[in-house]
DNA sequence: ACCTTTACGAAAGGCCCTTTCGTAAGTAGG
DNA sequence: CCTACTTACGAAAGGGCCTTTCGTAAAGGT
């Protein structure tokens, strides 16, 4: 029992990523040496710690062993699987992305062939970043739309065919590990916490823009679902403004399943970003329309920062710079409003931060 | 550290209420009767665990030492800080409520006149009850308004002169012990999980209707305040309708400070529930103005369980049936929404919750 | 009065940790 | 090239906490 609570806090240093000594990593665990010793004996028994070739001249003395992490152990798939492109993200246990793949799919595909491509995808990113299917130890999958905990995609409108289809069952026929499936927000959020602009805040909203405008919540540094995992459907209140932002931007009605820059929101976008006057006006309306939805979602959570990403956030800061002037004079907190830097692998790098949770969870549970 | 986790198991298993014996409570904890009695040893010497008389006659052979919580080794004090009045509960350390005691404060009044009425109905209500104040593990109030982390009122409408002052530490004064502070709808939502309409939910949303209508959250069981302690302030988006919702019911816009059926609200709400025809339309446009913050918020947080409760509630279930009514079609899970079943104790009750939840975490951190 | 049942109390043994000491493996200087 | 110094490894001794085991005490039933 104290066995496992120390294998796991020196675990746990370990994995910081260093190549720290044998003293050095007694002394930062509070371990006396040789229990040490010990601990490290038995991780490395069990594949997750390994000995490093001692560094010499570099001080007096006899030089001390070195052990590290052995983060090529075991491997998360991180996909992003949404109405235009699949995107893949194979990362070691150390979070370091060692392969990615990206993949267009056609708006117009049904489930099935959807996710055949997707299938294929995987095989093609795995094989050329040469992980063995059998390395993986956890996949997660970022899709639009809400998503049961048992990883059924229980609303979406973005996907043609996609609501009511259990992914995360589908998915987890190719694969022996476990498969979570959640929210493409939600995972935005996390990954935007994890190695994005809201690095370590501990309550986070992510905002995606595009067709249908989601949010999603990161809150006491943990991923919120909900009950039913559809926390962050604000769009769902018309007087919010979520719903059919491409459409408010263009004054086009945008047909379910087009591209969001189908019906000319990219060409208002870059226009706005050119000074072009009416371009700036429609910009400011959707800004208009937005800010309420997402005042109410930062209103009733007090977010530390709120991250917008998505689609319509790709052709510059304008429109971020019109919610931050909008939404700002309608929140009590000053709550900060930042673009978000990871761009379109937000979704696919958060779906790899949650199959790297899940398997910390397995790594460090005691019980 | 081995011995810590052992006290800390065992004393948990104790506090569930009963009068295990030895040998009971080895097996529950999962350690042997030795150890275990060595444990209950340290923990007597601490003055939380005391040995109850053994029940002859229970059964054969030798009768079995028994032994129980000291629930009344220390006491928390719950304070609900109002316009109108102050509610106080002092609980054993199992939540017991041992005495309570409220007084009706001026609406007019001064924070110093005001803090000074409290500090005699603490006074008072802690010789009623007989408990020193030296007794008291931990003390909380809940009030009106967003509370920042170190006790200052941030924000508040109803409450003259509140806002700017620290309550914690103006509170502190009166006790040793800690001291803290919370919003009056995030207490009242602690309060419904705890021992109310709620109980063990993980995910729940309290909505206080009253003047100003209050929104709080309870997120993966625990208190969920947001970076700055506003959360749940939805009710500062004009559109979502949370905002005087004393005058949507009767017409007559409310002073800031009135009492919240001062201008008839509670006359309307009484006659609505006798099927007063005018009287119920004036709650069901009242309701439809609720519903767009109560579902905003519901939309946010997809909680299980939606708990109504505050002053517009106490005359009948008419409000809430019309919300009910109007809210479930505006959300996208099938969340309960239930009336408050503490009623106008949910915020005092939550208080000691919060009390008793800060001593709990001092009793079983390990460090 | 005696047996069965149940639980207490003390002693023996093992695991894991820490402390301590001798030894190995480097660098710096004469 | 050899010696002195520095730093870290390796093994042994010692202590805390837990478990197992055995004898004893205190009830009820026959």
């Amino acid at each position: 029992m104290l066995r496992r609570l120390n294998s796991a806090a020196t675990l746990r240093a370990l994995r910081g990523g260093g190549e720290p000594t044998l003293s050095e990593l007694a002394k930062q665990v509070g371990l006396s040496r040789p229990t040490t010793e010990g601990v490290l004996g038995e991780l490395a028994g069990r594949g997750l710690v390994t000995e490093v070739a001692p560094r010499s001249g570099a001080g007096l003395g006899r030089p001390a062993r070195r052990y590290r992490f052995r983060a090529e152990a075991g491997y998360a798939l991180g996909l992003d699987i949404d109405a235009h492109w699949v995107q893949l993200f194979v990362a070691d246990l150390n979070g370091e992305v060692v392969g990615s793949y990206r993949a267009d799919l056609d708006v117009g595909w049904a489930p099935p062939e959807r996710l055949a491509a997707v299938r294929a995808a995987v095989k093609t990113c795995l094989a050329a970043t040469g992980v063995e299917r059998s390395e993986l130890w956890a996949v997660a999958a970022g899709t639009p739309g809400v998503v049961t905990a048992d990883g059924e995609v229980a609303f979406c409108t973005v996907v043609p065919g996609w609501q009511g289809l259990n992914l995360g069952r589908e998915l987890g026929r190719s694969f022996t590990c476990p498969v979570y499936v959640e929210n493409d927000a939600n995972l935005a959020a996390m990954a935007e916490r994890w190695r994005g602009v809201a690095e370590d805040a501990d309550d986070v909203i992510c905002v995606l823009a595009g067709l249908h405008t989601g949010v999603g919540a990161v809150i006491g540094g943990r991923l919120h679902r909900g009950r039913w995992g559809a926390a962050g459907e604000v769009g769902m209140l018309p007087e919010l403004g979520l719903r059919d932002t491409t459409a408010a931007l263009t004054g086009v009605p945008t047909a379910a399943g087009r591209a969001p820059d189908g019906g000319g929101a990219a060409a208002v976008l870059a226009a706005a970003q050119h000074d072009d006057p009416e371009a700036v006006a429609l910009v400011e309306r959707l800004a208009a329309r937005m800010s309420r939805g997402i005042a109410a979602m930062a209103l009733a959570i007090d977010p530390e920062m709120i991250v917008v990403g998505g689609a319509l956030t790709r052709a510059g800061d304008r429109l971020i710079d019109e919610l931050r002037r909008q939404v700002r004079p309608l929140c009590l907190s000053p709550t900060r409003i930042e673009a978000s830097t990871l761009g379109d692998e937000a979704v696919g790098i958060g779906a790899v931060r949650l199959a790297l949770d899940r398997i910390d969870e397995n790594l460090f549970k005691l019980d």
